[in-house]
DNA sequence: AGCAGTTAGTTTGTACCTCGCACAAACTTA
DNA sequence: TAAGTTTGTGCGAGGTACAAACTAACTGCT
């Protein structure tokens, strides 16, 4: 499956082997910026403003990045011409005289993105247009303890339907998948539900297959990216991404920029611990933070304490039957949120961001769940004057925001380049 | 205090003033790169490459950065006429035939730096060198309960006297204070055991009184400066520093850039939960590292236990004691080691970085506290493939290693522009 | 000794980017 | 209708990195 008609100008390195040639033999530790790529930065960062921002007119671009008026039109002027963007018609703005502003933003028929999100037996494709629409979304299921081949096979065939369905060469494919994920690399190194996965190059197979620019990483980051596009992290320079569920896990923006770790390996926060020699996790260890915080904890809880139905239960259900006035409920559900609590405490007390975006079960729980675990965070965390945390949920469909996130991820690899 | 001869390049925003005139009123979340902004990160970079590497030619320095050679020439030439960066003379190298290639370094006679380290009751002032020499120490004791008068006057006396001795404008003043700062205002928070440092907006009377770029930061902080300067960090990108002692505290260089968070508050990692409803903290709460991997307990643990002069025991005498046969030392050496490591394990699951440099009490058990400290950390982190966790200690005189940090904090502050 | 080959560093010209200035377009206010 | 204001656009200036071509200095072979 080809494309054709590129842009004309670049959004930063568009395939990894232009990436290869750029960096060169640059085994160093050092990099210069060079006179091409300040463009493609500047570029990357103008369109970064119109996602944060909305709509916005030159002149109010140039306000925000503190630059000349005359220098956004040169960086969006092609862009226009290429039907990336849009010239909108000057609307009535909120200033007195002068001529009125024309706001720009992304053409809703413009390249849209591949995204992915593998889960344990489930592949889902869609196309994500730059406004955020979700478009042609396949399905298709595959055998965790099955085939490779068979799982390439089915991948290949709803990425193919979905990517079909685009009128322009999208600007690459992201790809969101549970388990431990090396995204330098691209590779997928274990993922406990879905042996098939261990190990599979999927960056490079993508690659081969679509000729288009891929990228993957693990579910959270997915779902960290949505929320800096469309979500509660939307224009934020700091926040962090917490994923409740089965198992535990986050991710970082940080300064601007999302954040990786060494081979991609930040954010898996479920294996931290906070309880010394506390109950057995999973992982073999003691005491880790998803002993206590994640689905499994919380419905041997309720076994134990009674509670009706306690193989499903939930937080949302909690919720609801706390409002309902079941006492054991609210119980439950304040040891639960004070145990979340715990882990964005010492995230918190690492990192400082000051902003976290609950994803998963705690989401389910609403604004109830989010304050009360905000309650807890304030007095298990060292305050400074006049520090302010907020915590936030993200309850849109969980396929939506990581479908998103995982289209984000491909652009923002290529918008921020690593400078 | 006022001097003369600045450079004729800049390496980068020399005063406050000059970057609030750049950021001018941009107010907003974006910031393009400026065509000029460009030469000074360039120029930057090189200066870290030379500190990063050591002495290189100009082509070992295009080659380390992949930019052409003629950058280089064109980047260092002034800086060499302006005597920051002397050219040795041609060294015999390993390559043969060719013209030898004639390695750059600094000038032991270029500006210095001024460094000023603050710890309740003390402060000590020098000067250090770009060759990481420290030089004019001169040191005074204030009353940490007295008079904010009083103390800038000591402050101010003793700075004065270590920036006298200076031929050349320093390029700036670093600070490495105890307690909680804030780094983005420039200000003292609380420190515990002074509190006549409270509130102390400390950045800008230093920057009235000596007309220099004046940064303030927090002593792990400096730490980790130092060390990626002149200790174990020295030319690596991703490491974290790690102070135990009577508090614990953090510190990280990520991707090439010292970590602060938000208003610097960023690895306050004493205060991250461990052990839920653990052992009473200062703090208040309940669990924190510091209540099972600081001295107190160290001290409390070596009473309960019988060993002899307790009150005063530290790593460094377990290590010893240990090695000379005593079972006691040995066990409360281990448990020691495997607290501090849960610490360092939780810091590994969240950020990744796979790099870590002790100081403080530790330090003081060298290698042999680290290697214990390493295998437990291996232990109870959870394994990916190929990943390798190091664990180094900075034994340095801690004095030193934080005034150089200090130091090497305004020269980062001001090579490595926010871009 | 002389020449080819190799590497270091410089000179020169080119391409690219941002900025400031001047100006037309479009709208408001008096 | 005139003055004032804001938006958006040419155009030249200044600064930066790069490529090509050059000189300088050294090695190794004949």
């Amino acid at each position: 499956m080809k494309f054709e008609s590129q842009p004309s100008y670049s959004l930063g390195q568009r395939t990894p082997a232009t990436r290869e040639v750029a960096a060169g033999e640059n085994s160093g530790n050092v990099t210069l910026v060079s006179q091409s790529a300040l463009g493609a930065i500047n570029r990357g960062r103008v369109l970064q403003a119109l996602y944060d921002n909305g709509p916005k007119s030159r002149a109010d671009l140039a306000r925000l990045a503190g630059v000349n008026r005359t220098t956004i039109t040169g960086i969006v002027q092609p862009m226009i011409e290429d039907q990336l963007l849009i010239e909108g018609d000057a609307s009535p703005s909120d200033v007195k005289g002068g001529k009125p502003a024309r706001p720009l933003y992304f053409n809703p028929d413009a390249p849209m993105l591949g995204a992915v999100l593998l889960l344990p037996g489930t592949i889902q494709s869609c196309l994500v247009a730059l406004t955020g629409e979700i478009k042609a979304v396949t399905k298709a299921e595959f055998d965790p303890h099955g085939d490779t081949e068979a799982f390439i096979a089915a991948m290949t065939k709803t990425l193919t339907a979905a990517l079909s369905q685009a009128q322009r060469a999208p600007f690459g494919i992201g790809v969101a998948s549970a388990g431990m994920i090396d995204s330098d690399k691209g590779t997928i190194l274990t993922v406990n539900l879905a042996p098939v996965l261990t190990g599979l190059p999927l960056v490079a197979i993508l690659q081969e297959r679509f000729s288009l620019p891929v990228v993957i990483d693990h579910h959270p980051r997915a779902l960290l990216v949505g929320d800096r596009w469309f979500g509660p992290g939307r224009g934020q320079q700091n926040f962090a991404a917490v994923y409740t569920g089965e198992v535990l896990g986050g991710a970082f923006f940080i300064d601007g920029k999302v954040y990786r770790g060494l081979a991609g390996s930040g954010g898996e926060l479920g294996h931290s611990v906070v309880q010394i020699d506390g109950a057995l996790c999973n992982c073999g260890k003691h005491g880790c933070w998803e002993t206590v915080a994640a689905l499994p904890w919380l419905r041997k809880e309720a076994v134990r304490m009674g509670l009706p139905h306690p193989r499903s239960v939930t937080c949302a259900r909690l919720v609801k039957e706390t409002d309902e006035g079941s006492n054991a409920a609210e119980e439950l559900l304040d040891r639960y949120a004070r145990n979340v609590a715990f882990g964005i405490v010492n995230l918190q007390q690492t990192l400082s961001l000051n902003s976290y975006v609950l994803h998963g079960d705690v989401a389910g729980g609403g604004m109830k769940a989010a304050e009360l675990i905000r309650r807890h965070v304030e007095q298990l965390v060292v305050k400074r004057p006049g520090q302010e945390i907020s915590i936030t949920v993200n309850g849109i469909g969980e396929g939506h925001t990581a479908l998103r996130g995982a289209a984000g991820l491909v652009l923002s690899s290529h918008l921020k380049l690593v400078i």
